[in-house]
DNA sequence: CTAATATATATACATATGTATAATAATGCC
DNA sequence: GGCATTATTATACATATGTATATATATTAG
């Protein structure tokens, strides 16, 4: 696993609609490769040891077939962080819109996270375990992810600090305080049984609280001393 | 890398003294194999992804006299985290505790730890971004070493609230939350150029900040309501 | 049908890995 | 000296990997 890969394709692959071909039908896709892939990765494998031989055998296709869709496996766990980077945010996304009027954002939105976690979406071990070993282009990739849900946080934030006319203080360190911490714990949670989630979740809950009264507390003094 | 090594010995290797030989003498040592080891890691090479071979070659030695000194590269694996861990306890240790008269003991700990970091003490490399993937006993090293991080700081901070008369609101999970920032954002700051790092060791001293004010306030709030 | 073309496979090669087995070398003890 | 003991190496083997080359297969255009 080389760091190539400089170029790859960022169609987000939505099963294209049977172009007219000219030649041999391709019998595999992109996405069933990626599909592969995803199925070998789990708690205890990480995508940076897949070799290309291992996902071309579980695909059911010749080691060689691998390059008519990627140039890399690196190209393929790029692809992959960016699709499940992208299917998390909307996750998240959508139950941070859903809980507006129910309950905390906090609470609902981090539940939803951990949600995922439970049902086994391997997405989530991808971009949890996987941002620090491997190859350039992977490593930018899943920091590139972080900072969208950065960039998501932040507005939500401050839509709420206005909204309830609270303070904020510094929201970008906010939010990147926050996305951080989610994500280390989560990673720590994946490598406990399930049990302890909703342990974990409680105290991820309080952290997080902690960091928005936090910054709460020191927008109002920043206003007091003005 | 399978996950054995189920009793590594726990010794923590400080050059023995010259014991008695029976038998031809070690042209090589433990320590000399975890130093070529730990050569060999770097920002863009994992622990986890050296072999025997490689290990063996680098301490100029013939594959299969590794098995002399370890069972495993696991097994070797797991005696650089804890060494690592510890070396970085110790110093953080004494820049808390030169920092008690002086500056602020959040400001001088994180700015230890960053310049750790530059240092590139590779040590601190493993604690960083080996926590996530590689074997279960790897693994668990590297959490067992963050949660004697979290148990000094909780005592710290415990002592610090005593002191200044601060309250501080469940102060385990407080001192987890900065553990895992710190190390996330570490972790982060390793991918980056140098001259990045005064700007993200600011940004997470405002997050340790916003953490522990954060802490206070509960804890007046939780005073005041009793 | 035939030619062109896109896709998939078969075979092969150089290289790397973990480790088993046997041989060699150095040391202490008698 | 010889002998037991330990450390190290040499050789070898089964297996895995990435990929180059050549070939087979299916599909469409003419």
């Amino acid at each position: 696993m080389t760091s190539t890969s400089k170029d790859a394709p960022q169609t987000m692959a939505t099963t294209e609609p049977a172009r007219p071909h000219v030649g041999r039908r391709a019998v595999i896709s992109r996405e069933d490769l990626m599909a592969a892939a995803l199925q070998l990765v789990g708690p205890h494998r990480s995508i940076s040891t897949l070799s290309l031989r291992e996902i071309a055998r579980a695909a059911g296709i010749a080691p060689n077939s691998f390059y008519r869709h990627f140039r890399d496996v690196d190209e393929l766990a790029v692809t992959l962080i960016n699709q499940a980077g992208e299917a998390l945010r909307q996750i998240i996304g959508e139950a941070r819109t859903r809980a507006v009027a129910e309950r905390s954002v906090v609470q609902s939105s981090i539940e939803a996270f951990m949600e995922q976690l439970r049902a086994d979406q391997k997405y989530l071990h991808l971009l949890l375990r996987e941002g620090t070993v491997g190859s350039d282009a992977f490593k930018g990739a899943v920091e590139r992810q972080l900072c969208f849900f950065e960039e998501e946080l932040c507005t939500d934030l401050q839509r709420l600090a206005v909204q309830r006319d609270t303070g904020i203080y510094q929201p970008e360190v906010v939010s990147r305080a926050i996305t951080r911490l989610v994500f280390a714990m989560g990673a720590k949670a994946m490598d406990q049984p399930e049990e302890a989630h909703p342990d974990i979740i409680e105290q991820l809950v309080t952290m997080v609280r902690m960091i928005i009264i936090g910054t709460q507390t020191m927008a109002a003094k920043s206003a007091r001393d003005h």
